[in-house]
DNA sequence: GCTCTTGCCGAAACCGGTTTCGGAGTGCTT
DNA sequence: AAGCACTCCGAAACCGGTTTCGGCAAGAGC
């Protein structure tokens, strides 16, 4: 017995309230109503009250691609996510999307997210999306030091935000974590605890993240008055596969680090099977800290120390500055940084052995690791 | 040197061609065009050619949110994901993402994402995003046996496609893995191996994967001709830690079993430190199986033994089904079932022990620990 | 008291499409 | 040859907004 649903104020019910409905309600013309709502000056205080009152009342929401036929602006914030090279984000994004999409919907943008596979794809789809007006700008995750993205929508005078930072800060706006600030910390953590040979582990090194945590490890190497050697820092550990390589490299030397910094948690893990393999013990024969703060580093044994990020509010502050800039506000008044927070879990003690004593530990056991193999 | 844009076709260059450039170029009128591009009968087939083929060459594609004006659709696919409980889908969020966003782009579709963080958050959700048409409808993942977004679509009206099933399947389309297939599957290979006290570690009760996985391990219990006592099985691990807590529930009995099977890998991922704990070896005294084929899993030692799920798959056929029900295909024509890809890696192996030398030897293990925590 | 500005709003064009309506041709009957 | 249905397209309204333009009325300046 569904009742027929009831007019109200007049109008057809079921029917969405237009910008029509308010003016005729009034008695003024769409235009007016239309110049009210969108702050022209040429209405007077006492119609714009009237206009935005009625509006309110009668629950008035312009459609946003109908204006934007007009405008050209559809209130749609762009991700386009990049999915080539192993999607080092998945671990936070839901958090992430979570942030960006509850900051962009309270101000009645949408989020539009879109993928691409190389770098010649993702500029295409950065111009499909604009030139169709699926997307009004971009959030610009995971940037390198020369991003592609940041040059083609500069010269596209499309406006984006980084998440992160970039080579050259022209006319960008940006949120990071200071990954460099926790870094530096992260070293004075250890030599704190006793530690003299410090290794770090980086990931590529085009991605400014890369680039400027291994800026603070070498800062806090030098605040300690530690020679950072080349012997001690390694790269281009993309995967927890390629991170286990590198721990391996640093640890099957003769002076050995006794902790290991590295620049993602993804990354740290790689040090876990390592460990493993050489038989020595996380958190007593070797340190590491790590830096995202991804939910296995909770859950490894021993639990890992790291710098955790809050990526949901990194989503929330990208969303919020991006309307901030659409809106007109300079690029370079929108640049955000917050410092991660250190979280000291089980993986950050002082070292139980000199390196040379670690070394000769390491080499005896792959002795015995080559002989096994020979059998 | 950058040259002045050139005109093409006697057209303004930088602009973008519209539906006036098309017809003014062959001397029809934009309603003519329109009506040939858009399938009407009342054109003949040398015009709708010829108009075809000017569009092609002029580089026309309509405005969606222009043509949305009038027809209220904007070829945009909505996705809400609920953040609220503990996000199961974050693992294969990017695959998927990718699957949905390439196949919808290939028809010219958009993908509107949104959170919520609760049921009714979720409802809100839905019907602000289908009020001002930023979507034409959803993708529901991660569905529910009685599932209030289904419910509330229907209602009103609007085209869906579940990511899993539900309850009451009328009017539904789905695209989703057959869970129980593989259960069964998995309790047959077991059975194999030699196993007779088989467990199950499920998930809520609500989803409808766990109760259809549930099922399939029900009947390949009785295909093996085995009693599933309701001691072996375990529900509402949802969480890792929730699942470590179940599997020590079920080995810490007089007759524990010497395989379990997970509903998802993130729970088979909980067995790990309860073994380590109980002094079992995973592949050896306990035999697991998971399902999804998470990253992590592989990485497990020993690497996790599942039914690989491949996430963007699932994302391309649920986006293209979708396509179709829009374009008017019966939902009861659009239900797709795959079966995930059984990988057998380390857990699963013949049982070393008989599920009596196994409580005796855990129970003497835990006397152990007690004694220990007594100190 | 008359002009000149200024404030404020209506009228109408416009954005880029879709859809309805009607009428000009054409071919087929009878 | 007239009548008729049918094919195909033009004309114009329409969708829900925005923006330009012009004009009326009130106040300011002289």
């Amino acid at each position: 017995m569904a009742a027929k649903p009831v007019a109200q104020d007049g109008f057809k019910a079921g029917r969405r309230t237009t910008i029509a409905d308010v003016s005729s309600a009034l008695g003024l013309t769409k235009g007016t109503v239309s110049r009210a709502l969108n702050g022209y000056p040429d209405i007077s205080d006492a119609t714009r009250l009237r206009v935005e009152r009625a509006a309110e009342r009668l629950g008035y929401r312009p459609l946003s691609h109908a204006q934007a036929i007009r405008t050209g602006r559809v209130r749609s914030l762009g991700l386009v996510l990049q999915i080539d090279e192993h999607d080092a984000h998945a671990p936070f994004l839901t958090d992430f999307l979570a942030g960006v999409s509850e900051a962009a919907s309270a101000e009645n943008w949408t989020l539009a997210v879109a993928t691409a596979n190389s770098d010649s794809d993702m500029r295409r789809t950065l111009q499909r999306m604009t030139e169709d007006h699926k997307a009004d700008g971009y959030i610009l995750p995971r940037t390198r030091m020369e991003d592609p993205r940041v040059a083609y929508l500069r010269g596209a005078g499309v406006p984006f935000i980084l998440y992160g930072r970039t080579d050259d800060p022209e006319g960008c706006a940006w949120y990071d974590t200071s990954g460099e600030v926790s870094m530096r910390a992260a070293v004075a953590r250890l030599f704190g605890l006793g530690h003299r040979r410090i290794g770090f582990v980086g990931g590529g090194r085009e991605y400014t993240y890369t680039v400027l945590r291994h800026q603070g490890y070498l800062r806090g190497m030098a605040d300690m008055g530690l020679t950072s050697e080349p012997g001690l820092q390694r790269f281009d550990a993309r995967r927890t596969s390629e991170a286990s390589e590198a721990t391996e490299a640093l640890m099957c030397q003769d002076l050995p680090p006794t902790a290991i910094i590295f620049a993602t948690d993804e990354a740290a893990m790689g040090a876990y099977p390592v460990a493993d393999r050489l038989g020595l013990t996380i958190g007593a024969d070797l340190s590491i800290i790590g830096y995202d703060g991804i939910p296995e580093g909770e859950f490894a044994q021993p639990p890992l120390t790291t710098c955790v990020v809050d990526a949901r509010r990194a989503g929330t502050r990208l969303a919020e500055l991006f309307i901030q800039l659409v809106r007109g506000t300079k690029p370079e008044d929108l640049r955000e940084e917050e410092t991660a927070r250190f979280v000291s879990r089980g993986t950050d003690r002082a070292p139980t052995r000199s390196p040379a004593e670690l070394g000769r530990l390491i080499a005896s056991k792959s002795a015995v690791r080559s002989t096994e193999r020979v059998n």
